[in-house]
DNA sequence: AAACCGGGTGTGACCGCTAACAGACAGCGA
DNA sequence: TCGCTGTCTGTTAGCGGTCACACCCGGTTT
C-alpha cells in the first residue's frame, strides 16, 4: 500500500532537471547555478526526499558505515568505548553497526567481519584485547580499512590503545609516593593484552623504585572476583597497599577488607583502574586511573579515515594516556 | 589496485549456470538440482564469493538492518539492552545500527531517525524512556516497522516495556513484609516513564498495605544524588527502609549512611533496582529488582520482525515482570 | 573568423542483485 | 499422439544512485 519512496528522478521531474543536477545538487558538487541548487532543494523539500544510501553504496562500492566488533557490550570499558565511536562517526557522517561476538576467537571474529563484509562497510574497528582476536585478523581480506584498539602491540596493524602500563605505573607509583614499601597486584584475566600491560607497568614502577616484588594475585575482570582476592590478601598482615586491575575488582576487595575487620586507607591502601562512575561513591571513595574513552574513539576514526580516503597510511600505531585520580582510598601506611 | 569483489555473475560463470541459478541457491530456493547446487556452492567457496547486501537492499527495497536509537548507552541498563538486542536480532540475520542522542528531544531522535531512514532500515527501535521521546515518535512516517522500548504507555505505539511497578511493588512489599512500618523512596528523574513507574509501584504497595505514604526524595540516576540524598536520610532516624530507584543510587545511599554511623541492615534497610553485577559486592550486598533485559530485547525483535513481515499487525504491547534478588542489605527494623 | 575554454547541464551505461516471465524438458493422463 | 502438468533453468528489466562523457553556450585567445 505504501507510495514507493520518491527518487532522484521525481525530484529531477519536479524541479525541471536531469537527475543527474539532482545528484550534484545533494554532494555539494560546485558547478551549479544558484538558481538551479534552490529549484532543486525546493522539490527535495516538497517531495520529503531522502537520498538512499544503499544505492549509493552499490554504486560506490562503499557504504557510509562503519562496522565494530566487540565483545562484552555491558562492561563498562567497552560500554564507553561504543558510545564514542558512534558519537564520533556519526559527526564525520557514518553510522555504526556493532558486531557482539560471545568469544574472540577466530571463528566467531571472522564471522561477524564477514558480515560486515557483505554490507560493504566502509571500515572496521576491532576491539580486541585478546591473543586469539589478533589470530583472526591477519587471515582478513587486506582491503579493508581495518583498526584495532586494545589489540596485540606486537602485530604489525593499526593499533590503537590505552597506556596501560602508564596508567599502572602511575598507580603503583602513587601508592610508593604514600609510603608503602611494595604494592600488590590483582591482576586481569592472562590474556588480555590490558591486563599484560597493567602487569607490566605494575612491575616496572617497583622495579624502578627498588621495591621488593610480591606475587600476582590473579583474577578477571569481576567483583566476585575481586571478593575472593580481597579476603586472602585481608588475612596476610604485612599487604599494605593492593593495585588492581579494574575498579569491579576494587570494589570485591574492599568488601572483602572491610568484613574482615581491615580499614581502608588506615590499615590498607587500594587503587583501581577505569574511574567507573560509581567509584567515587564505593567506601571509601576510589582512587584509579581514568583512561580517556574519547580519546581512543577519535583516534580510531581518525586513523580509519585515513586509511578509508587514501592509500598512504598515517600513524599505524596511538597511544593514549590515562590519567591518575586521587581520592580518599590511598593513605599512609600503618605505623607498625 | 584492488580486484574487484566477485559478483553473482562470475560464480554462475564458474558454475556453469546462470546468475539467477546462484541466487536462487543463496537464497535457499526450492526449485533447484542437487547436483547444480552443489556446483554454485563450490564455485562460490572457490571465489570467496559474498553476496552484496547493498545491492538487496536496493532491489528489495529494505535492508536486513535494524536502527537502533539510544541514549547514554554507558548506563548498564541501557547498554545492556543494546547489546541483547544485538545478539537477538543477528539471530534472526539481523544487523544492528546503533544511533545515540545526546538529549531525547524532537530534534535529535528525528535527525537518528532520519539517519536510519536512509539506509533504508527494516526497522526502527526506539528506546524511549522520557516524554519529550513520545512526541518525536509521532511524527514519524508511518510506513516503517517501529517499536518502543521502556517509552510511553499511555501513547498508542508498539511498546516493549518492563513492569516497573510491579518490580517497585515487589521491592516495597519485601520491605513490609522484613517488618518495616513503612518504606522511603529514592526516585529517577522525574520525565522518566521508569522512575514514575517505579514510584507508582511503591505508592501502590504501600497504599494497599495500609502503610503511611512518606515524602518522595527526588533525584537522578547517579550515584553522586544517592549519596546526597542519603546524607540527608541518615539524619532521620526514623526511617528504617529505603527503596532507591537503582542500583547506582543504592550505592550512594550505603556509602552516606555508612559515613554517618548508621548501620545497614541493623538500623536502616535498603533495596535498589537494576541488579548490576558489583550490586552483590556492595557493603554490604545489595538487596535489588532485576530486570530481564533478554526477555525485553526478545519481545522487541518479535514484535519488530512480525511488523516487518506482514501487514497485520501481533501485540501492540508486551510487559516484561522483573523478579526480586534478596541479599543482605534488608532485614528487621531495629528494635526501639 | 576560427579555435579554444570552462561553467552549467543532460545522456547513457553500469553497480549487483531480485522479481517476473519465458522456455525446455520430463512424466502422465486422455 | 497430443496436450498438460510440474520441475529446473535462463532472459530481461528494473531498483536508485554515480561516473564518464557529450553537449551547449558565452567569452577569450589566436
Amino acid at each position: 500500500m505504501a507510495v514507493r519512496d520518491p527518487a532522484m528522478t521525481d525530484v529531477a521531474r519536479l524541479a525541471g532537471v536531469s537527475h543527474q543536477t539532482v545528484s550534484r545538487v545533494l554532494n555539494g558538487h560546485p558547478n551549479v547555478r544558484e538558481q538551479t541548487r534552490l529549484r532543486v532543494q525546493a522539490a527535495i523539500a516538497e517531495l520529503g526526499y531522502r537520498p538512499n544510501r544503499a544505492a549509493r553504496a552499490l554504486v560506490t562500492g562503499r557504504s557510509q558505515v562503519i562496522g565494530v566488533v566487540a565483545q562484552n557490550t555491558t562492561l563498562y570499558g567497552p560500554a564507553s568505548l561504543l558510545a564514542a565511536l558512534e558519537q564520533t562517526a556519526a559527526e564525520s557522517g557514518f553510522a555504526v553497526s556493532v558486531g557482539s561476538v560471545r568469544d574472540l576467537d577466530h571463528r566467531s571474529i571472522s564471522a561477524v567481519v564477514e558480515r560486515h563484509l557483505a554490507h560493504r562497510v566502509a571500515g572496521i574497528v576491532v576491539i580486541a584485547p585478546v591473543e586469539s582476536a589478533g589470530e583472526a585478523l591477519e587471515r582478513l581480506p587486506k582491503d579493508v580499512p581495518l583498526v584495532t584498539v586494545d589489540g596485540d602491540p606486537h602485530r604489525p596493524m593499526p593499533l590503537v590503545t590505552v597506556d596501560q602500563a602508564a596508567g599502572a605505573r602511575a598507580a603503583t607509583q602513587h601508592l610508593l609516593d604514600a609510603g608503602h614499601r611494595t604494592v600488590w597486584h590483582v591482576s586481569g584475566p592472562s590474556d588480555w593484552f590490558d591486563s599484560a600491560g597493567r602487569i607490566e607497568g605494575w612491575r616496572a614502577a617497583l622495579t624502578s623504585a627498588g621495591a621488593e616484588i610480591p606475587p600476582l594475585v590473579p583474577a578477571d575482570w569481576s567483583a566476585a572476583a575481586g571478593y575472593r582476592c580481597g579476603q586472602m590478601l585481608a588475612r596476610m598482615p604485612d599487604v599494605t597497599a593492593v593495585f588492581t586491575a579494574n575498579d569491579h575488582l576494587a570494589l570485591g576487595v574492599l568488601r572483602a577488607l572491610h568484613e574482615h575487620g581491615r580499614r581502608v586507607p588506615d590499615d590498607i591502601s587500594v587503587v583501581g583502574f577505569d574511574d567507573v562512575p560509581e567509584a567515587a561513591y564505593f567506601i571509601p571513595p576510589l582512587t584509579t586511573v581514568r583512561p580517556d574513552f574519547g580519546a581512543v574513539a577519535r583516534a580510531s576514526l581518525e586513523m580509519l579515515l585515513t586509511q578509508i580516503e587514501s592509500v598512504s597510511g598515517g600513524a599505524l600505531r596511538r597511544t593514549i594516556a590515562p590519567t591518575l585520580v586521587a581520592r580518599r582510598s590511598v593513605g599512609p601506611p600503618p605505623r607498625p
